[in-house]
DNA sequence: GTCCCGAGGA
DNA sequence: TCCTCCGGAC
């Protein structure tokens, strides 16, 4: 048998309008890169993958400077792309970025998939950047669910500490989908996982100034 | 589960 | 020093 999870739709309805409330007066809602283009949307969230925001917007402007777009850089160098990735770490990333844009020429016709489902057939695109691409890029209502979701989804819903929080992926997947708006699921993806970068953090969560509070199950972690 | 990989903070 | 960071492949 499922364990019974007893999440309400007020419960959700209430973790979403309080989730928008504080980005609309707190978000960064960083326009450090253009949505517009599914390319420079993948190319910041291989770079974000396992590695921080700040050190990745340099470095972002700079690459795609030297490969404004999915043909230049399938047809550039691999070497070369590698030593552009520096110092960012995980250098298989560039090669494996290299060879999405190499098959992204060869199967799609230079168009980058929209969904989730043709995203994650590509090396180096797991669950994550396809949904992110998917809905950052493409702006489709699908979830997306990395640390930062993890946590919070993990805290609010389940009660759980980052700790213990790995399991049950499937789970807070699940729970995600629930959760995600149709209307405006660019923003609302945008705000959970900036809320968990900024409030609900892994290691000391500011619960004191938590707008999720009241309906926290987790709370309080820290005081 | 383990490895990849580097900067910054506690 | 240890932990974390808008993960993914094996």
């Amino acid at each position: 048998m499922p364990k019974r999870r007893n999440i309400t739709a007020d419960k959700r309805d209430e973790f979403r309008r309080r989730l928008l409330a504080w980005y609309a007066e707190y978000g960064r809602d960083l326009p450090w890169r253009n949505t517009d283009d599914p390319y420079h949307v993948l190319v910041s969230e291989i770079m974000l993958q396992q590695t921080q925001v700040d050190r990745v917007i340099p470095k972002y402007h700079e690459f795609l400077e030297k490969y404004p777009n999915v043909e230049q850089l399938a047809d550039a160098p691999t070497d070369e792309v590698k030593e552009n990735w520096k110092p960012l770490g995980y250098n298989i990333r560039p090669v494996r970025l290299q060879m999405i844009a190499r098959e992204v020429q060869a199967e799609y016709g230079g168009t980058i998939p929209d969904t989730p489902e043709e995203l994650q057939k590509l090396k180096g695109i797991g669950k994550y950047t396809a949904g992110a691409v998917s809905c950052f890029g493409y702006r489709k209502a699908v979830p997306l669910v990395d640390t930062n979701v993890d946590r919070v989804l993990q805290r609010v819903f389940f009660g759980k500490h980052a700790s213990e929080s790995t399991k049950d992926e499937k789970q807070i997947w699940e729970l995600a989908a629930e959760l995600v708006p149709q209307e405006n699921a660019y923003d609302y993806n945008q705000a959970l996982m900036d809320f968990g970068a900024t409030v609900c953090m892994a290691r000391k969560p500011l619960c004191l100034v938590c707008p999720m509070q009241a309906i926290c199950a987790a709370y309080p972690i820290s005081a």
